[in-house]
DNA sequence: TTGTACGCGTTATCAT
DNA sequence: ATGATAACGCGTACAA
């Protein structure tokens, strides 16, 4: 890699009158058109790259966010983690991505890692597990960060304290069930979750309390996993005893799509026979048609890199969800 | 942060050993258990993580392995990314993500910014379109940095010269229609694709060489996208005009999974009224029980990373691709 | 308008 | 077994 030096010795001027045509956005050092001209045209024939790492040495920061994802592999996250990138992307910044494959102790080292390597900002996309192991670890490092001044934001509830950029998940449940509730469906049942995990937790709660309002008895079904599949399992194990519900609302839009995947190979349609709702507002849900909370998840990615890159700003609020309505429900004429 | 000297400091050594002591898997330079001890205490104390910029700037290369994607929100790049990320970080690595929204643009201005940062190799996932505005310029880029030892690996095909980890798209889509005509399917339709797009191109020619072969019209609908859109409209315009086909090949399982969308909502069976298939062998096809062929997408990340930090192997091959026959094919028992 | 010189955190080399 | 020092590439305060 050519170096400052080289492009400095090419075009016969000093390291600094190249560095300030090359990076100065300096109006204060005004550089003659002709020695910019010549810079500029030795940086060319060089491939000239200036070097993160010398100028993160200098300048005690980095140009870059890091990325703590639970699974880059879930739309849900991968929504969020494509508004950080395009949102770094538009203000300079580089997006360095970790898997924690939702292991507290993956998150843990990761966020060391990141931490390395001067991220400005560290976002974690994905809630965490109450009580888990590793989580006191993990706070204590998330805490001693955020005292040397590095800005540490979550997109999903967490146990560890940071600024927090996140859905209200209990109130989108529950306006959901209301919703379904309104529509005339009453035997509504809640697919999927994770004991501890917060996010999922909130909005089993949400849930149950539409359910209690309405004299309704909740009834809570895969709590095994966010994914496809669980959504899938949940449901074939739902259509294989009796009192089959007549809907049901699932933990996320991934777990949707894997409902709808069991009724429909089930032979049984929708919504007729069955409804199904989600939460998220991902794209596989739209070409589903699936009626469902849109949540706002690249928005908070851009919110997130916002918060960090303008480092005055006071911590920024999630914006509101909206509800879709698809074409997996529909009104009730006869409620049983 | 804490710096190396500040431990030293107060462990009263000098950074020499106090390098030693963190960093050195150096055998030959043994440090007292005493001295050792008061270092690690004097770490912990100060909460100290080594610098990546420093030691980058020493070393004169970073542990970063760069991606540039074309959509981190497609599940085929978002695979072979978290196959590229857990084998970095087994290798001590981070993975740097930069999202090309594929921009040609976009990805020669990430790549650049990618090899500021140090990167010791970069990967691409995606194809290219062929003589795209703005590909002689990233080819110009790419051909620099492979000469200043950058490795630079391709996990599609691709029109610049760079090490290529990439399975064969020609021969999967024959295959596939082979396997399909084999199951007494006729009139096959192929659905997806991007004109220049070379990947897709491959897949389609494929498609058409085995259509050939048996005599049969190949059939090229939906030319506008990959995405799962594209497979619900494509399918929905055959839906709507006469000479519905027996079967439809998509050119990956996205596009099939806006298929399917289509076809149940249509309110046909699959397989009985139409078959569907696709390519790629993506979580979401299982969840269906897409009839696909598998490519080992997380694999070729592991490889790509493998040979880029074992600097001296021979680039490896792209391992096989199966069939995996789900249940939206069938065999036929009445060939038109 | 342009140049000189220093220091950021780390590690390799050489010395003790 | 431990320490002093130089150098990596960059940006900037200061000098000219």
């Amino acid at each position: 890699m050519a170096t400052l030096r080289d492009v400095a010795e090419l075009a016969n001027v000093s390291v600094t009158t190249a560095s300030r045509v090359l990076n100065g956005a300096d109006e204060s050092h005004p550089v003659s058109s002709r020695v910019r001209a010549s810079v500029v045209s030795a940086a060319a024939t060089l491939g000239y790259r200036r070097s993160a790492a010398g100028r993160a040495l200098k300048n005690g920061h980095n140009n870059l966010i890091g990325v703590v994802a639970s699974d880059i592999l879930d739309p849900y996250f991968a929504e969020m983690i494509r508004g950080i990138e395009i949102a770094a992307a538009e203000c300079g910044y580089v997006t360095v991505l970790a898997n924690a494959n939702r292991d507290p102790y993956q998150e843990r080292t990761k966020f060391q890692v990141l931490r390395e390597h001067g991220a400005s900002g560290i976002v974690f996309c994905g809630s965490d597990i109450e009580g888990s192991p590793g989580t006191a670890d993990l706070a204590r490092e998330v805490n001693r960060a955020v005292g040397e001044g590095t800005r540490v934001v979550s997109l999903a509830p967490r146990g560890f304290v940071s600024t927090q950029i996140v859905v209200d998940n209990e109130a989108t449940a529950y306006s959901l069930t209301k919703h379904m509730l309104g529509l005339g469906y009453r035997d509504i049942v809640f697919a999927g979750g994770l004991p501890g995990l917060t996010a999922a937790e909130l909005r089993i709660q949400g849930y149950q309390r539409a359910m209690y309002e309405f004299d309704q008895l909740p009834r809570v079904v895969g709590r095994d996993g966010m994914s496809q599949k669980t959504g899938r399992e949940a449901t074939q194990q739902l259509l294989r005893v009796p009192n089959t519900p007549d809907s049901i609302i699932c933990t996320n839009d991934e777990t949707a799509i894997g409902s709808l995947a069991a009724i429909w190979q089930a032979g049984l349609r929708i919504p007729d026979d069955i409804a199904i709702a989600g939460i998220g507002g991902t794209a596989t849900g739209r070409v589903f048609d699936l009626t469902t909370i849109e949540l706002p998840l690249a928005e908070l990615g851009r919110l997130a890199v916002e918060y960090i890159v303008r480092k005055s700003d006071a911590p920024p609020t999630a914006p509101a969800c909206t509800l879709r309505e698809g074409r997996t429900t529909q009104a009730v004429r006869d409620p049983v």
